[in-house]
DNA sequence: CGCTTGACTTAGACATTGTCCATTGTAGGA
DNA sequence: TCCTACAATGGACAATGTCTAAGTCAAGCG
């Protein structure tokens, strides 16, 4: 955590008191939050912080390569704090909650250079679905 | 196409123009349009269809397994008319392009059991990254 | 320690994508 | 041909995200 902030600081990053209240939202709890959820968890620390500055932070630690953005849904994206280790996911279908997990086999390496039409492929995600353990009781 | 139109009519679906259109469009270019887009392509052939309209439609098609939606960026979904064959996509990470991929492997089986949290994984979606040759080459 | 300055924050307007609803229209069977 | 249930319309509304102009403040400097 405290990690974090120092990473940041020493990339030059001005350290105000939103920025830092984003940056403990996000390390608090590992799981996947919405920018909406941010904002609601950032304001009961910092009331006036504003929506603008949760999406303007949430961008820049992206670009900083700090945190991960997660498209699961096609409604709002996700922010994934664990940057650091690769990793995919696995999405209920039902309740949208997710899990980051680690698949054995590279699926880079899966895809043949006749598949690749010319693109300079650099990344793959991975998403596996189906129904959480309450979801499929219920 | 007129397969589609058959399927469709033998599964009870009423035909009017405006689906006739959408149905069309869709099956017309193989590519992976937007609602936006396939609203647009409508107009040009049925100036009156409204987007409430084009909208229900490609929910329809989905729901019936004709159409797949894919998400592969986080801004409108977007139709892939080939729902009856398995394929991963390829994405432009700058034009946002998307062509239809088929990797070698079986992603699913490389969920091992420790991994799965107690879902019923039942679907995976691979999302390959990267410039296309004319994004690479500007 | 108190300026200065440019980066940061704010509030709210705006944009995009999608959904809903009440009304009007029409496909297809009787 | 007429009926009727299903479909289409258009406009309001909702969710998510972006932009801008103006005010505010962190941090370096004297």
């Amino acid at each position: 955590m405290s990690d974090l902030l120092e990473r940041l600081r020493g990339r030059g990053w001005r350290m105000t008191a939103q920025r830092r209240v984003v940056a403990e939202v996000l390390d608090g709890e590992h799981v996947h939050l919405t920018a909406d959820e941010v904002h609601a968890r950032a304001v009961a620390r910092l009331p006036e912080i504003s929506r603008a500055t949760v999406y303007n932070t949430l961008g820049e630690l992206v670009t900083l390569g700090e945190v991960l953005e997660v498209a699961t849904d096609q409604r709002a994206k996700r922010y994934d704090p664990n940057a650091h280790r690769p990793h995919h996911h696995l999405v209920c279908a039902r309740c949208g909650s997710i899990r980051d997990v680690h698949p054995t086999g590279n699926p880079l390496a899966d895809l043949p250079e006749s598949e690749r039409f010319g693109f300079m492929v650099s990344n793959v995600e991975v998403t596996y679905r189906g129904l959480c353990p309450d979801c499929a009781a219920a």
